[in-house]
DNA sequence: TCTGAAAATCTAGTCTG
DNA sequence: CAGACTAGATTTTCAGA
């Protein structure tokens, strides 16, 4: 067997270039991962058009929506499931009618809470609280609930008050309701 | 032909009664209509399963939600298909993450607009968004908009002032968001 | 409850920018 | 070479008997 030394240097630097240079643009990946818009690999057009159509209606089939934005059923197949993988979609949800359980009324309740009262577990318990959000500024929380009256409003609001003091506000009209996300406007 | 007066009345009365009960029935069927929970005819057990299974995953088969109920795949379409058609299921929508749209930051935005000032429209119009209430009190409206960024918060809050005040939090944790509608709590 | 027609999804293998 | 397409195989879905 014969050594060649030199030509082995060569392959030896050539790979350390290679092993820097693809260093460099991993660091540079790192960077604009932690300061750009998130982790999250841009969307392009087909992307963005099937979150619509699956925002809109969530039982649509592949094929369908390939047939609506011109793209093969195994490409949109192949992109939701980078989509879902990659928990851009979170899931898939019906949308019930609260009427159709008794409720009929919705409330904004804002809890202005002392510090370290665990209303968290509460909050999830309890059926009618259906968002529930903690907030700057006095009130530490911000609430939606259902109610099917104004009895069962005040019990809930009852059972807030021993997480702190709260503010009511009864939904008169919903303009809208889980609107479908989409990117951002000019 | 005999005339037989007698009878005659006795049948008469006789309807008229029934007329009365069928009326009465009636009325106190409107008023359950009015007065009790909505126009929804009761959900039943399987009912309640069903929309729970379905609020969960939207994408559920009929026969797999069969399987874990413990009924049969025509039975449960069958139901599905009457939930939908008297709207207790009013659509399916997927949950979309709006970080992969960029959107970094959420905020609730009270909005205490003066009488007659059409906002709807720009609500309605403006992507960033999600939820939209006219509520009693002070704040005639409360809203959930989502943002790239501060600067983005605020020129959102800029063009909602036009409308009246504002006042902005913003989201620290979300508890839960879009929980399942079910049977109201004792 | 069972069964068959229709649809949806998956799997290759191929092609193009 | 990633991503799109066609076509065929396979599985699922749902509705009627």
């Amino acid at each position: 067997m014969v050594f060649h030394t030199i030509p082995t240097e060569t392959a030896l630097l050539k790979t350390i270039q290679k092993g820097i240079i693809r260093l460099c643009l991993g660091l540079i990946e790192i960077e604009r991962g932690l300061a750009m818009e998130s982790k999250f690999a841009k969307l392009d057009n087909y992307d963005q058009k099937i979150l619509a159509l699956l925002q809109q209606d969530a039982r649509m089939s592949h094929a369908e929506i390939g047939r609506q934005i011109h793209l093969s059923q195994p490409s949109v197949s192949e992109r939701i499931k980078r989509l879902e993988s990659t928990n851009v979609i979170r899931g898939y949800h019906a949308d019930i009618n609260p009427d159709a359980f008794g409720y009929q009324m919705t409330a904004m309740i804002r809890l202005s809470t002392q510090q370290g009262r665990p209303y968290a577990d509460f909050v999830s318990q309890q059926a009618e609280i259906i968002d529930c959000y903690t907030v700057t500024g006095e009130d530490g929380a911000v609430m939606r609930v259902l109610a099917t009256d104004v009895a069962h409003l005040q019990r809930l609001i009852d059972k807030l008050n021993r997480f702190g003091s709260t503010s009511t506000a009864i939904v008169l009209t919903t303009h809208v309701s889980g609107k479908a996300v989409s990117m951002p406007q000019a």
